[in-house]
DNA sequence: TTGTAAGCGTTATCAC
DNA sequence: GTGATAACGCTTACAA
């Protein structure tokens, strides 16, 4: 537990330098000595103090992941891209969860610039784009998943939302439907805005006159789907059809339609977004936009470790596609 | 970026050693000198280096969490509740996916033990027990959740996996079946080892006798879950219900099901086990036995930084009571 | 109440 | 090819 390069030195018979240099693959050791180093290393069990290396190298060679709730699927699919580029290039990760709770973000943001990660990703972040552009600026390597942003120094991935929110909608269209239902997210949230603009593109392609009674805020979870879809029923509004900003709230319509008996996809189709892990496991089935999140992930990783390397000519910002996929809750021909 | 404790010394013109004092909250200094520390540091932006503390301090105030997949919502549901007590006392934590596979445990448990973290926790590991006891042995911290193991220094919260199994198929038999078939997980597996056990002395006490060709081996994966299902199937045997030992691999019996259009529970009855975050929106919504995920995980945190703060009397292992979820798979009256 | 100086365990630099 | 030595940035005796 207490063992040292310098212990191990001594029992080998060589310096610490040496044996340095035998543990960093240093060519330049003896094939003799090395092998010396080794057996005692083994012997010793000896492990490499990290905070002393991280100290004197400046460096630690892992990356700090904030999520804002590992427990959605969308989160963990972005999650396990980043895994697998990092682990490739010997990068470790740290994985905070914040709760969805911006003031744990920031806090976690805090934890990590103590330089105990080398770059920071933030998925699924709450955080005012003003924040993420200073810590670009305070020199920190810093990418986002997800949501849209263009600014020096922060790198992006993320998918078109509004393109993507559009043929989901033109599908609803294209299935006979003319009032449909817009399940948005918080207010803030970029990703929503982007979403909405696309239903509205979409109505309009369709000249659907856009009634703005039928957006309804649903905060990007189950009860707040469920509290949405039941304010829109309850004030009697007509429509056949709900385009959910996220899965999550779609669950919640499913809720309230099988507690008031209201068929899916006959009385009410419904098309998500993400692809939620449950989604494809719901009866009906939900139709959704699938985001490629392990790809985003993936990509996002390899940006930022090229960016900790000096690289100069990293492209900051891409965007990748989408995809709708029509299950049962969008298909009046099915089941 | 780079600005350190002896820039804040200098522009307050106090020495490191208070500013160090003042970082710590050491309530030694003068109120006014440490506002006058504060304001420097508010300026300057001064956050202290990671490794720096840590190398001089030997210890991190963080703990590594290795999980074998940060998909499963029964790993999350845990890591959600060490998280929680480990930030209450001021803990980091680290997750660590290994993608199920024993290498890369082993892997992420040879990064961990450079002392970046101060304690380990286990969760679903698939590591012979012999390697956990050799790393307490070398004095880490070491817990393990969800499987039954009590050797010295190694902490351990699980649940009684015998009594739960027998609780479930006591309930299925309860329901008029007696050809229940046990669809168990890695054949090494004590968890599963435990499930059939529980399933046995249900059995046993309603006088049933054991067939062994009812037993079949599914991995604890739905693919798994389906071909188990499947062989029996093909085999050409009857009986009306399953235990699977976990949700995973009755989500591969409720696929095959569909696919032959096997009426559940009507013609096969199915209880699993974890309540999995998908059971409860499966048609039918899947009957399943509960543990207590978020507590155990909780509990073990909390025994980690006792142990870890030096505190000789912490109860070694902690035995949590599961509970049976009835849900509509087994239950022929409902839906 | 504050400051001086040593030391945590590595690795980089420079000799040999 | 190998080794002595300084340095990474902080905390903690000990002194003042």
């Amino acid at each position: 537990m207490d063992i040292k390069i310098v212990d191990v030195a001594r029992l080998a018979n060589v310096s610490p330098t040496t044996v340095s240099r035998v543990l960093n693959n240093n060519p330049i050791v003896k094939p003799k000595t090395r092998d010396a180093v080794l057996k005692v290393i083994e012997e010793l069990k000896y492990v490499p103090h990290a905070a002393a290396k991280n100290l004197r190298q400046q460096k630690t060679m892992t990356i700090g992941v904030i999520v804002s709730d590992i427990k959605v699927s969308y989160n963990t699919d972005i999650v396990k891209g980043i895994q697998t580029k990092a682990y490739a290039q010997k990068y470790k990760v740290v994985i905070c969860d914040t709760q969805n709770d911006l003031d744990i973000e920031r806090e976690y943001l805090r934890l990590l610039m103590d330089r105990s990660v080398d770059g920071i990703i933030l998925v699924a972040s709450l955080l005012p784009e003003q924040e993420i552009v200073d810590l670009a600026e305070r020199g920190f390597a810093v990418g986002i998943i997800g949501r849209r942003i263009d600014r020096a120094n922060v790198l992006n991935v993320h998918t078109d939302n509004v393109s993507a929110a559009k043929e989901a909608v033109e599908h609803l269209i294209g299935q006979g439907h003319r009032d449909i239902v817009f399940l948005s997210g918080y207010a803030n949230a970029k990703d929503s805005y982007d979403r909405l603009e696309g239903y509205i593109k979409a109505l309009g392609m369709h000249s659907i006159p856009f009634r703005p009674e039928l957006v309804e805020n649903g905060n990007f979870n189950e009860t707040g789907g469920y509290e949405a879809f039941a304010r829109l029923k309850e004030k009697g509004l007509t429509f056949s059809a709900v385009f959910s900003a996220n899965d999550e709230m779609a669950l919640g319509v499913y809720e309230y339609c099988n507690e008031k008996k209201i068929g899916i996809p006959g009385e009410v189709a419904i098309v998500g977004v993400d692809n939620d892990r449950v989604s494809k496991y719901l009866t009906p089935s939900l139709s959704t936009i699938d985001q490629p999140k392990y790809d985003m992930g993936f990509l996002l990783a390899e940006k930022l470790i090229r960016s900790m390397n000096g690289e100069a000519e990293v492209p900051r910002v891409s965007v990748l596609n989408s995809r709708l996929i029509v299950r049962q809750s969008s298909t009046t021909y099915s089941r």
